[in-house]
DNA sequence: GTTGCCAAGTTTTTT
DNA sequence: ACTTGGCAAC
């Protein structure tokens, strides 16, 4: 079915294969020489200026796609179009930040002409559309103070309704359950339509627990990320004064990535995406008594316009529930779709292009478009089969300083100045690779960045000083509650606990309010009632017992965020464990303690509350919230929708490291692309049909096409997993390449040669890994015990030397057998 | 109520 | 390898 959705780029093939064709709905005077205009392509100087009626432009990779977007903005802006009637959504909040920065750029100096320019997130749209309308939209038990749950809140979160259902967390992984959920959110079923649909056992568990879930958020006054979708999709669906409001307000819309939105999110574009005359009658169904309307006009007549681009081959997130039927779905939903197609490459040499394009023909489920530059020259691809992982680190990180800062030999005879760290990036399919990559870098003294933004407050002393500040901002996060009631130690532990929620639930109030009426609760001692006292005390005098007013409260963000970090005890209690442990890790703490208290008054200077998506009119203020609070609000959401990707700064000259899918969007003079290895790209877990498949071809199509000029693909012949080493197969995407531009190159062989050469007894000296390289039968020598994945665990009998090295092993269950050590998966055993 | 040790499972990707 | 959770000792 997905097929169909092929059928857009067909007609838009036909553009890139016969350009000059003028289109009927060209506007005149597309004058050449203007700025805006000047230095584009035919489709992309269309995509630019047909800005009346949906669009939606397929964008190769490196195909100027970004430029494109703001230029289209911009060019709305220079024609009249109010900025604040333009709403752009990006993947990352960096993306949304750097389109801000180059609408600004081609705008000139003035900030005025982007007044109002909403370029956001989704995520972030939608936190502040519910913040904004969750009173009167009258959602159930959300409130606009709501909490954003991290995953690691969601997870606690569900193991308590899992627990409280009587059911095990084993058969019943809270994970697994979440996903589940998830699943269903983005496809917009909530608790209630799940359940209707459940008809066997699985499902009417996981509905349960779904409602369960929701019931446990809701009086926590949390949600999750897929709650910030569903809730906004729904609120927009079902109440039309609000979708009404948000109509009047944004007249062009604009989505990047499109190939990777999911269905809610289509839902949203869908009921945000105005049109001319559709806004009258939007309106009045916007009046009381007027039922939900589901389904909006949006005939060719009363056409929106709404601005989609993205690239089908750069697909990725079909696991978070991206399809490529939101295209297909695109083109239904506005029969008057115009569709241009952006095929011409700007990034990346010839040899680097070809290779991405070899690959990516490999797909099937796929209609091929040309990728073609008009670049000429350009260095082969290098494949390099290594043989540990430190070995492949090590390869990276000599590549890196052949290209460094005083450029390669081969560059300079080429006219070629060399690299900064800054140009060379790595890209790994799983986090977990980036651990060995660090070290080499380290001790080679290469600065690097690691691409992710989440993992500072994923920290445990970050999280409990959040878990304060959320508590602060809302007294009904029990998550948060629970994190911090005992941390530091103060005499609540699992029993007063115990009788605080047992009371708490037996009143149907929070956590906290039980905590507030401690001295009816039987059966404390007279410790806890005091200890207690003292919790509900302290957090009465940061919030000014919940009015955020009064000489005791903070006259500052940041003086809040000091006063919650000291008084709560969270810095005596590393401080303590720092001086006597003496530890670095425990300091490491302390710093990031600070840290977190200097983003908290970092993001008070930078705070503009006009600049909210959800401020409809800069002169009133949103609601009587005072000032503290939204602002505190608004910074736990921002450190609640980072992502990994957010935290790459380009000014730092340093060496990037990040995932595959952090990559998207990004580009690189010399990348390195390591562990193409079957099992880890693909990744086994994706193994298991072809649509999964191909997205993993399509996340390796990704991660090619980010280089610019130079680009080297590793693999490892053993990689340690889990503590074990393991024989490695290569990824059957390195035979997919095109044998014409790349070069392949087998590590192992050289450096047992120059080993050699060097030092007769290699064997000798070195780290236990460069003789595992060297010589693999050193590692399993005559009398080792060893396991082997089928026939189980053995001793070596005999062993011969060299490159294929055979080993007789005598199994304790199969007996003895001859395996030859470079293809057996052996592994060590003591 | 608190601390420390051992066993177990674990992650693929992310807003 | 590394964290997390359960349990026993203090």
């Amino acid at each position: 079915m997905a097929e169909d959705g092929f059928e857009a780029f067909e007609a838009a093939l036909d553009e890139v294969v016969n350009p000059g064709k003028p289109e009927p709905g060209e506007p005149e005077g597309t004058d050449a020489s203007d700025p805006l205009l000047a230095d584009l392509t035919d489709p992309q100087r269309e995509a630019v200026t047909h800005t009346e009626g949906p669009l939606l432009v397929l964008a190769a990779a490196g195909s100027g796609k970004t430029r494109v977007i703001t230029r289209r903005i911009a060019y709305l802006v220079r024609n009249g179009i109010p900025p604040w009637s333009i709403l752009a959504l990006t993947f990352t909040n960096k993306a949304a930040g750097e389109m801000r920065e180059r609408v600004l750029g081609m705008l000139g100096d003035d900030p005025s002409p982007t007044r109002g320019l909403t370029v956001t997130t989704f995520h972030s749209l939608c936190a502040r559309l519910l913040r904004r309308y969750a009173e009167q939209a009258e959602l159930p038990g959300l409130k606009p103070n709501f909490t954003i749950y991290p995953a690691a809140d969601q997870l606690a979160l569900m193991k308590r309704v899992v627990r409280d259902a009587q059911l095990s967390t084993s058969n019943w992984s809270p994970r697994s359950v979440l996903a589940a959920i998830s699943n269903a959110k983005n496809e917009l079923i909530d608790a209630e339509r799940f359940a209707a649909d459940a008809s066997d056992f699985y499902s009417k568990t996981i509905a349960k627990l779904y409602t369960g879930y929701t019931r446990a958020l809701r009086s926590a006054g949390a949600v999750d990320f897929d709650d910030l979708l569903l809730l906004a999709a729904a609120m927009l669906r079902d109440r039309p004064a609000i979708r009404a409001e948000c109509l009047g307000r944004w007249q062009y819309l604009l989505i990047d990535e499109y190939q990777d939105t999911n269905h809610v999110q289509f839902v949203i574009a869908s009921l945000l995406a105005s049109g001319g005359q559709s806004r009258e009658s939007n309106l009045l169904a916007g009046l009381p008594g007027v039922e939900p309307d589901d389904e909006p006009p949006a005939s060719g007549e009363d056409a929106p316009n709404i601005c989609v681009v993205g690239d089908p081959d750069q697909a990725i997130y079909g696991w978070r529930g991206a399809d490529i039927t939101n295209i297909l779905e695109f083109e239904e939903r506005f029969p008057s779709t115009r569709v241009i197609a952006l095929g011409q490459n700007f990034r990346s040499t010839t040899p680097i292009l070809a290779n991405a394009d070899t690959l990516i023909r490999h797909n099937k489920r796929r209609k091929h478009k040309p990728l073609f530059t008009e670049r000429e020259g350009g260095e082969d691809v290098e494949v390099l089969r290594c043989g540990t992982e430190h070995d492949e680190a090590r390869a990276v990180v000599e590549w890196f300083e052949s290209l460094g800062e005083d450029g390669s030999p081969a560059d300079r005879e080429g006219g070629l100045k060399g690299l900064a760290w800054r140009d060379m990036a790595v890209f790994y399919r799983t986090n977990a690779l980036s651990r060995v990559m660090e070290d080499e870098l380290r001790s080679a003294g290469i600065p690097y960045v690691i691409a992710r933004g989440t993992a500072f407050y994923e920290r445990e002393e970050v999280r409990h000083a959040l878990a304060y500040l959320r508590l602060v901002a809302n007294s009904a996060d029990d998550v948060s509650l629970l994190r911090v009631i005992n941390t530091p130690a103060r005499g609540i532990g699992k029993t007063t606990v115990a009788h605080l929620q047992a009371f708490a639930s037996a009143n149907s109030i929070t956590l906290f309010e039980a905590m507030r009426r401690v001295s009816d609760v039987d059966g404390l001692s007279a410790r806890a009632v005091n200890a207690v006292t003292r919790f509900v005390e302290m957090v009465d005098r940061w919030t000014g017992a919940g009015k955020f007013m009064g000489g005791e409260v903070a006259g500052s963000l940041g003086e809040l965020g000091e006063r919650v970090v000291r008084e709560s005890g969270l810095e005596a209690m590393y401080k303590k464990q720092a001086e006597t442990s003496g530890s670095e890790a425990d300091e490491e703490r302390l710093e990031n303690l600070d840290e977190v208290v200097s983003s908290v008054a970092q993001f008070e200077s930078e705070y503009a509350p006009d600049a909210d998506p959800a401020q409809f009119d800069a002169q009133a203020p949103i609601t009587d919230t005072p000032p503290l609070l939204s602002m505190l609000r608004a910074y736990l959401e921002s450190v609640a929708l980072v992502s990994d990707a957010d935290a790459i700064d380009p000014t730092q000259g340093a060496v990037t490291l990040m995932t595959l899918h952090a990559a998207k969007g990004l580009e690189f003079p010399a990348v390195a692309m390591i562990g193409l290895e079957e099992g880890l790209l693909p990744h086994a877990r994706s193994n298991q049909s072809d649509e999964m498949l191909e997205e993993e071809r399509r996340l390796c199509f990704v991660g090619i096409t980010r280089a610019m000029r130079r680009l080297t693909i590793t693999s490892a012949r053993y990689r340690t997993h889990r503590g074990m080493p393991e024989r490695t197969i290569a990824s059957r995407f390195l035979e997919e390449l095109d044998a014409d531009h790349t070069r392949v190159r087998d590590r192992d062989d050289e450096q047992m040669i120059d080993d050699f050469d060097a030092t007769p007894t290699a064997a000798i000296g070195g780290s236990p890994m460069d003789r595992q390289t060297n010589d693999l039968a050193a590692q399993f020598p005559e009398g080792a015990t060893v396991r082997h994945p089928q026939f189980g665990v053995g001793t070596v009998v005999t062993v011969s030397r060299g490159r294929y090295a055979r080993a007789r092993v005598r199994f304790r269950d199969v007996g003895e057998k001859t395996l030859i050590l470079e293809y057996a998966r052996l592994t060590r055993v003591n």
